[in-house]
DNA sequence: CTTACATTTGACAAATTCTGTCAAGTCAAT
DNA sequence: ATTGACTTGACAGAATTTGTCAAATGTAAG
């Protein structure tokens, strides 16, 4: 995931915000999950904040470690990837960002040299 | 792209058809297409069947070198990368074949041992 | 059938992206 | 200032994607 669409579009995602969600209901702890998994504390994190994405069988884990409906999850995890997709392609905010970025740094160029 | 999925899913993408179309309406060759465009045959015919995705960049000269609305081809662009992640998830036939297969080599293997 | 030309296929290395691991960092409560 | 929970960033190895090329296939004409 580049960091430019990290920065504009959003944080959690559908998955992580729920398994967030029903992580806390149940007074779990994020690293005792993660134990429980089998999965870095690390990535656990990152799971839940939506900087990383897990993978088919991860969710499944997950979902039967919450003891909740596993499709609901896959659901939640698939919006997640086809909204990545998309918003990657929102980029003309990104691209008027590089122009700019290009333009300043010629500009100092010009007035150091 | 797996096979798996390359093979059960669409051949030609919504964006390859529609270059073909593009192409061939005008009479232009392949390999004079990709030539223009200083990519590769090989990748122009697999662009075209829909076999690999070009990047945002090869999508715009595309549409320039057709003299087509760029936003069009994008956006079936787009639209086959969201098509293609969704049915990577309709993996359940894929998963029944794979015990299938696994299955029918135990078979063969009790049989000539 | 064999030549000529257009497209397709498959194999490959180089480039890029993704993954898990770890150490160091922040933050809140004591 | 110490503890505990979570977060962040850097990194190497794994996995995927990319462009290139040669060989294969298809096809029309002589």
């Amino acid at each position: 995931m580049t960091n430019s669409v990290k920065s504009i579009f959003g944080q959690l995602g559908n998955f992580g915000q729920r398994i967030r969600e029903l992580r806390e209901n149940k007074g779990i702890l994020l690293r005792q999950m993660a134990a429980s998994l089998e999965i870095d504390t690390a990535i656990m994190s990152k799971f839940e904040r939506g900087e990383r994405k897990p993978n088919r069988e991860q969710v499944k884990r997950i979902a039967r470690f919450l003891k909740t409906d596993k499709n609901e999850l896959l659901t939640l995890w698939l919006a997640d990837k086809v909204q990545y997709i998309i918003s990657e392609e929102m980029s003309l905010a990104e691209e008027a960002l590089e122009i700019v970025k290009r333009n300043i740094k010629d500009e100092t160029r010009t007035h150091t040299d």
